[in-house]
RNA sequence: GGCGAGUUGGCGGAGUGGUGACGCAGCGGAUUGCAAAUCCGUGCACGGGGGUUCGAUUCCCCCACUCGCCUCCA
């Protein structure tokens, strides 16, 4: 069985996979709020950890991992949105989670094992709190429920920051009610126009955090193997998980393995509306740019790194998967992923190695191990895209055509009408293969048959 | 101000205490009527300064620059 390493943000090293329980291997990866369509930073998680996903079912079978990924159903951002809309919640809600199906699967993504809804665990959600509450780790005051960090020694300890820095830092919500400035929200209150649901302390709403840590005790346990989610989740999000579930279930080790990616750019620069670069993955689809190849552009970039997202790396990344596709449609029906792409993931996902190898695969013209590999990579199902496939026309008379005038033309050594046909086929997006062996027509990405009939 | 990440050839992007992958582009060659495609070959880099070491791009320190987070933005 292949050794998987993956660096640990809280222990910050690279560290041995060593399931608590190899029959089960699981992961939770802070999901989307469902308001609005993902964006291409919200993408790169996704794509990252369907990647180790896939890993992972291939190491330990795909029976023996469970991913949960949630949808956070219920936040402030939705109702906002509801008010500016005039629709309803939870048309807004199930909407978005319908695009999010369409534009993840098309960018090759699996559908993890659950994918829970906030709203569906509240009753969870208000049990932990009540324990927190209980056990003296949060108080109550004027209608919100708050965690005291200060009852948990360890807070801070993720992120590397210690309570005493962040609150000389003093970029903290100030609320009178709060003990200590840094103590977050695990309930509050919601007037008759609000979402809410009864609670022991009034009707309410959960605060954002508490929701994952509900979720991912309800089906993963209070120990499970790998916490997953973009970076700029650390703080507060993941720091402030860590200490709800710690505390309440102390005997339980919570997450063991924490992974960050890091941010993307574009073209060098914050993705942001005021830039002008902001960019859904719908959007992205809808310029024609397959989901393939943004997932093999994401994945040229160890997920650890910063990454760019640039027109130039979308027009290689097509020019190279449509090579490799070309190849990998002649593989066999039955095969095995390259061991050195095997590897190279295991080793802290390293998908930028991986595609190297990929390389050499093709390079080497071993047709059948880049077929499973690429599937392997969530680059391609069974069948290469219908994108990459070559139009189906048949050029045989075309090919009959130039060949004659290649034939005439090397007799009496008038090659102009041969350069005529050339450039035409050319203009209509035909490749013009000659040589000693005869003339071949390979109709391009491009291919125009009108304009191949009209200039002939 | 605090925390963290990064700085590798023309571009993208891995990696390592001791001849620095891979891809694209470039250049040379084979091939071609000329090309294209393909194949073969090839030049080019480890931000700056110290230190440890027989030897550092790789380890340590300092500096510069870039970026992210600290505002329930992945």
């Amino acid at each position: 069985m292949a050794d998987i390493r993956l660096w640990n943000t809280k222990t910050r090293r690279k560290e041995r996979l060593d399931p608590i329980d190899s029959g089960n291997v699981r992961m939770y990866v802070c999901g989307p709020t469902v308001y609005d369509r993902a964006h291409m930073g919200n993408a790169r998680p996704v794509i990252v950890f369907d990647t180790l996903f896939r890993l992972l079912r291939h190491v330990y079978g795909a029976d023996h991992v469970t991913y949960v990924r949630n949808f956070t159903d219920v936040d402030d951002k939705i109702i906002r949105r509801a008010e500016e809309s005039g629709r309803p919640i939870g048309a807004i809600t199930e909407e978005t989670i319908r695009w999010y199906h369409e534009d993840m699967g098309a960018l090759g993504v699996l559908t993890p094992t659950h994918e829970p809804r906030a709203t569906a665990f509240i009753g969870e959600m208000i049990a932990m709190i009540a324990g927190l509450v209980a056990d003296g780790f949060a108080y109550e005051a004027e209608g919100h429920v708050l965690f005291a960090v200060e009852k948990y020694a360890e807070y801070g300890a993720l992120s590397g920051r210690s309570v005493e820095d962040m609150i000389a830092g003093a970029r903290v919500e100030v609320a009178p009610y709060k003990r200590n400035p840094m103590d977050f929200v695990l309930w509050k209150p919601s007037t008759d126009d609000l979402p809410g649901w009864d609670s022991p302390w009034g009707r309410g709403r959960p605060g954002w955090h508490i929701e994952c840590s509900a979720m991912s005790l309800a089906l993963l346990g209070e120990s499970f193997d790998i916490h997953g989610g973009g970076n700029d989740l650390m703080f507060p999000h993941h720091e402030n998980e860590i200490a709800q579930s710690r505390c309440a279930h102390p005997e339980g080790e919570f997450a063991r393995i924490w992974m960050h990616n890091e941010m993307l750019q574009v073209e060098g620069k914050k993705m942001s509306k005021s830039l002008g670069n902001f960019f859904t993955v719908h959007d992205v689809l809808e310029q024609g740019v397959p989901g393939e190849v943004i997932r093999f552009v994401y994945l040229s970039t160890h997920y650890r790194k910063p990454m760019d997202w640039t027109a130039e790396k979308a027009r290689q990344a097509e020019k190279t998967l449509r090579k490799w596709y070309a190849q990998a449609a002649q593989g066999a029906a039955e095969g095995k992923p390259y061991v050195g792409v095997v590897n190279a993931l295991s080793d802290d996902l390293n998908t930028a190695k991986a595609i190297a190898e990929c390389h050499q695969l093709s390079l080497a013209d071993d047709v059948s191990t880049l077929r499973y590999t690429l599937q392997l990579l969530g680059l391609m199902e069974d069948e290469v895209p219908e994108w990459a496939k070559s139009p189906d026309v048949d050029l045989s008379e075309h090919e009959a055509r130039l060949a004659a005038a290649r034939a005439a033309a090397m007799e009496n050594k008038d090659f102009s009408e041969v350069d005529r046909l050339k450039a035409a086929y050319l203009a209509a997006g035909v490749e013009v293969r000659m040589s000693k062996g005869g003339v071949e027509l390979v109709p391009g990405d491009d291919f125009d048959a009108a304009k191949l009939e009209a200039s002939i």
